[in-house]
DNA sequence: GAAACTGTTCGATAATTGCCGAACACTTAT
DNA sequence: ATAAGTGTTCGGCAATTATCGAACAGTTTC
């Protein structure tokens, strides 16, 4: 058996929560990571924190329409939601991840 | 005398503050407001709202670097700090305001 | 089947946030 | 001077968020 996630349709990805998604600096290090490689396990996202903050961190993600999570194995693989976030809301990932990371 | 407000500075504007000031679907329709005049009351971004609530969102757009707010008279008038954020996060703000407003 | 591995869920706690009434400060008009 | 107008500050409260340990669930390996 696999685990299944949610995920929002894109009709319900809105602005106002994909903006707080991103707007935590532990997250955005998480979509940078994300933005430079296909699809990216879980716990390498965050490899100094503990489990359950990474799981934490990335539901919210996930639940904000940013990233798909497919669990493949004991594994789950994570990956940006680039079609929809560049379709509803074209620019707005290509400038956050154009910013300098360090702000 | 005049109120004086705290801005930062150019460079202590970071990205994860200004994405969380956005986050927020009243301070999201104060900036869409602010973005289609110069300036505006300060009042008049939350008309049917308390007061001190407005105060409240338009603290955290003008501390995150969103905004400028000088005084003048009884009144205080709000502008969008758009040559900080283009020059900070080029394209960030033309991407927010062009996504659907309902979203 | 037992152990190791990956990740989730649960529960607790501290900190932050959103909201708003009441009192206050400053400015302008009368 | 008094009153009215504009906005801030303060305090309290409810809700949300961040963090993390411990227990648990599914998968793979031995």
């Amino acid at each position: 058996m696999v685990r299944s996630y949610e995920h929002p349709e894109a009709k319900d990805v809105s602005l106002p929560r994909v903006l707080f998604a991103l707007s935590d600096p532990v997250r955005l290090e998480m979509v940078r990571i994300l933005a430079r490689r296909e699809a990216v396990n879980s716990l390498d996202l965050g490899p100094d924190m503990p489990k359950s903050t990474v799981t934490h961190h990335t539901r919210i993600l996930r639940e904000a329409g940013v990233t798909r999570t497919r669990s493949q194995g004991r594994n789950c693989w994570i990956s940006l939601r680039r079609e929809v976030l560049d379709t509803k809301f074209p620019g707005l990932l290509d400038a956050v991840l154009a910013a300098e990371a360090d702000r």
